[in-house]
DNA sequence: ATGAAAGCGCTAACAA
DNA sequence: TTGTTAGCGCTTTCAT
């Protein structure tokens, strides 16, 4: 029930017999080991044991000038948390590498009434205090700019803005969707649809490209209105509407690839309906993997590797707070790749299905890309 | 380029020709309106938004020994992140409301490797010097007394430990419960399983208790090979493994009732192996409600309200944390309800599933428990 | 109505 | 090898 203040360095001083200034040495400073007798060392050490100290965070952010806490912008979702795994993901994944490192991590995500857009979130980190900031698909290349302008370090993932130059740490999506391709042709399929969105964003372009290179690869000629786009975002509700349109076609293909786990959420929401079996009458592959492992059947999926994405992100900020001596020339570039988890939504196509039939057209072609 | 030291509250008073104590009471300063002249204010206001200075929250922190923060301490799960989405929701939804009223949350929860442990979890809020701290679900009454004991406001929330005297928030599981079975006897359905966690935890042992209130209110006579509990933790696997249980029973139930998302997730996956038809062949309700929207079909599920939750116990703990006089001498117990949301799981049941057959025995009897 | 001054707990430069 | 000192930016008496 006593309120026991908390020890300060200077209860440790005296209870050790020591200076206050000793005992910073001691406890924080970098050269505690040559400084410092050991005799003398092994003293403060026991005082701030017994006395369970722990150094004052804004104390010393004050005098050292870092607040040791790192800024996460997350990418701006729409909608609920659940239909964005990859944010729970990544805070989560960037939390502890920040924390391993002797870091915390601050999200500016978590919007409030008071703070609106994105210049609204970045102030808040400035003023904040932050060291560093990482970028997960910022909305607009000012927004980075506003804090490499202020001196901050920052590193964008995922999405970077090409036109601002901070280090980045990306996805290379073909390896896992070749992967995907192979396993699919493996399979025997050879009639496979495309889930993905469209628009200029090179990561969304670049999952389709990834699927069009590893489909010809195999000799696959891909009808066009197998491969549907929708315009707006990633979301549950476009991949039931795009399988719909896909089962409506007069030759259905025998597999879908979704180009995230929501659209394959959705997917399987309309094959669900429309009582397709899922992976008997139709075979189902995602792209991401968070909420793939838990459905069912659990889906065969191509995982992002967000844990070393957050990982390498962490250290290449951190690196930047600690290393003094100005921003490199050239900003690192990190990419990752992807790889396949097969799981129960992949099968050989039922036997009605002839796939051969169903394509028809030149083998080997390139497929046609749509307009939409 | 440049790196515009950030202003501080002396540049405001040069600018504004004041002294910095003066921008200090302008700019937080609780009587700032009584204190300084009109013309003052505004003129310390207006230097403040040209030199676009914010506070140094570490200077203020130290100064005004309050850091500002509030710690988190989320309830030990194992496994994935998606096997627990209940702490993603409060994650978010504590997070935002600690930040409408100033303050900034910070979790315990994301453990690194240095913190093993409720006692270093705990600890390590301590040492970041949190303001007050709120728990889900303790693991122990001593992790909760140490931060009791050292004078911090506490708060738990859903799982409180009834033996350490702190405000709690809990959650009331018999309305929503209730309106489930209603929802369920008014669709047809007499025999109503039951999947649900054995043990002596209260949360858990209301779930069958309101269960057991509801369907004896409604006349039905729940045979105990229907009432199925594990005694592990809630995880899709048992939710699995409890359904095959059900269904290979003489008698299958028409409708399940799973006590918590991830079992009923895990009922969804056995259900579809079995190629048992949701809603048509078997209806299912959850609690939670947190995956539950997503599935296909979407199920109805008892919602618990966590964002309220949330919000009341910030509440709580500011009050606590802002009121100097002491700890009230009987601390507030709010308790709030959940509630039913219909969505797609449930159906009348199947013409063949004749319920009173099945059930059978003495009619408006209370259903047996189970030992297990 | 305003300013001067002290001090929160720490680190880092300098003295001894 | 250790201690002394200054000061990070702020809030809060206490004078004026």
């Amino acid at each position: 029930m006593a309120r026991p203040r908390q020890a300060t360095s200077t209860d440790v001083a005296r209870q050790a017999g020591v200076s206050q200034a000793t005992v910073s040495v001691v406890l924080s400073g970098v050269r505690s080991n040559i400084r410092v007798s050991d005799a003398t060392r092994r003293r403060v050490l026991a005082a701030a044991a017994d006395l369970g100290y722990a150094p004052h965070p804004a104390a010393r952010a004050l005098r050292q000038r870092r607040s040791g806490a790192i800024g996460f912008l997350p990418r701006p979702e729409r909608g609920l948390p659940f239909e964005h795994p990859i944010h729970y993901l990544l805070s989560i994944h960037t939390a502890r590498a920040a924390l391993d490192r002797g870091y915390q991590l601050v999200e500016a995500g978590v919007e409030t009434d008071a703070l609106r857009g994105s210049d609204a979130l970045v102030q808040f980190l400035v003023n904040r205090r932050v060291d560093g900031v990482l970028f997960d698909g910022p909305r607009t290349a000012a927004e980075v700019r506003r804090v490499v302008d202020r001196g901050l370090p920052a590193v964008q993932i995922l999405r970077p803005r090409p036109d601002v130059a901070t280090p980045t740490v990306t996805v290379d999506a073909a390896p896992g969707i070749a992967a995907a391709i192979d396993h699919l042709v493996g399979l025997g399929h050879r009639a496979i649809a495309f889930l993905g969105k469209s628009g200029a964003a090179p990561v969304d372009r670049a999952r389709l490209d990834a699927f069009t290179a590893a489909t010809a690869r195999r000799g696959l000629a891909i009808p066009g209105d197998y491969i549907r786009l929708i315009a707006g975002d990633y979301g549950l509700e476009h991949g039931r509407a795009l399988t719909r349109e896909l089962l409506a076609l007069p030759e259905r293909p025998t597999a879908i690839f979704a180009a995230s786990d929501s659209l394959a959420l959705g997917a399987a929401h309309a094959l669900y309906e429309a009582e397709v079996r899922v992976p008997a009458a139709m075979s189902l592959i995602s792209y991401d993997d968070t909420l793939a492992p838990q459905l069912y059947p659990p889906l065969t999926g191509v995982a992002q590797p967000f844990a070393a994405v957050a990982e390498r992100a962490i250290a290449l900020l951190v690196d930047q707070i600690e290393r003094s001596d100005g921003p490199a020339a050239e900003p690192e570039r990190v990419v990752l790749p992807t790889r396949l988890n097969v799981r129960r939504s992949t099968a050989p196509p039922a036997a009605g299905q002839a796939s051969d039939d169903v394509v028809g057209g030149a083998r080997g072609g390139q497929g046609a890309r749509p307009m939409a």
